[in-house]
DNA sequence: CTGAAACATGAACCACCTTTCAAGTTTGTT
DNA sequence: AACAAACTTGAAAGGTGGTTCATGTTTCAG
């Protein structure tokens, strides 16, 4: 997970220090996504940390501060997931087809980190609002740029992002989050996501007859 | 809000209690929106009801179960205003465009809807994920009718249902719940996604020159 | 009218958990 | 080596709020 800014009078200055946050860190993680923010406590965090339950507040104030400084680092592990998944000079399509398998395979891999930006609606709503919308200017910028040239309609906006967005977030959901068996795999998915994008639901031209409705 | 079943020994025998059964619920809906589940209080509930707070326990087992109670009501809510919003002898892009609409009018109305049956992925995942997957499945289906009629094309599935419904969540969450000054009239929204829906983002045909890439 | 079932009441119980704190140990610098 | 700052420790303070319960009141069938 990325490492986050973190600065303030809690931050450690020596190397035992900076291990434990880290340790504390990610035994949050993981207690958080077991058990939800609220069934999730301190004194698990720090055995689970291995660490004394009275340390943890050498680096967090509260509890909601520590679940504050590991949304703001998954956050940005999930934008970065996208930026590596992406190739910017590929076709405006093939980038969100690039974007939505990306984030499948990290949501795949990261249940936890899906469950703990869900948990942000209601523990920290003001980041929990960022992280979409700074998500949803990303997707309307490469939607725009589409736009300019030629590979998409020049009228595309906001409204569009938040549908793709809408449309990935729900497509982890159930293929990543909630995948069974038998499902259709990650590309597939991807495929037939890319597909409504590119020419939406409509018959294809000269397909079958139509039946006549009854 | 519906009727719901909710058969027990805790079913009110009485006029009297099914009044103060509904001023609970009703309560409740009020207090687990404005703080959500973890902050409410059950006495801040029966407060409002104007009830005491032993009461709580003739109609309900816990805390849990009332909000149980109340996701299975509002879950039920939100598919009634989605049949309502609904004419089922509209061609296919138009039910899908009326659902979305009616969708957005029904979380502008009733916020507190949309944040109680989201916090219910955290205090009762089992209905949560019941309350998707059936929407799912009804969406699944007119995409499959439409494609019989050949207003669609015929191989549409669940991939496509979960695009469209996560499309129309986030489009919910944000010119709904997060609706600001300025923003596109739900009319407009409801356009501008279906338009999606019908040709897919690509440009149209004999449109625009499109300029060449730096 | 009458008695039993349904319902109402709110103080008290109790389990749980966050947070504090005073005392000890380790680290790194001079 | 020696000292200050950084870090660790776990017991206990302190609050909160869900749940119980014994007692009192209302409803309604017979």
């Amino acid at each position: 997970m990325a490492e986050t800014a973190m600065q303030g009078e809690k931050t450690p200055r020596t190397e035992r220090g900076r291990k434990t946050l880290r340790r504390l860190l990610d035994a949050a993680a993981q207690e958080f996504a077991e058990n939800g923010f609220h069934e999730a406590s301190i004194s698990a965090i720090t055995t689970r940390a291995g660490v004394a339950l009275g340390s943890f507040y050498t680096y967090f104030d509260s509890k909601d501060a520590i679940f504050r400084a590991l949304v703001s680092d998954m956050s940005e592990a999930v934008k970065q997931a996208a930026r590596a998944a992406i190739d910017p000079a590929a076709p405006a399509l093939a980038i969100e087809r690039q974007a939505l398998l990306g984030f499948l395979r990290f949501a795949t891999e990261h249940k936890e980190v899906y469950r703990i930006i869900d948990e942000a609606e209601f523990v920290d709503p003001a980041s929990y609002r960022t992280h979409y919308e700074t998500i949803g200017e990303r997707i309307a910028e490469r939607l725009a740029k589409g736009g300019e040239h030629g590979e998409l309609r020049e009228d595309l906006g906001e409204v569009e992002a938040w549908a793709i967005m809408g449309m990935n977030v729900f497509l982890g959901l159930r293929y990543a989050i909630w995948a069974r068996p038998g499902d259709p795999a990650p590309n597939d998915v991807a495929d037939r996501a890319n597909t409504m994008l590119e020419r939406g639901l409509g018959p294809v031209p000269g397909g079958p007859t139509p039946k006549p409705k009854p």
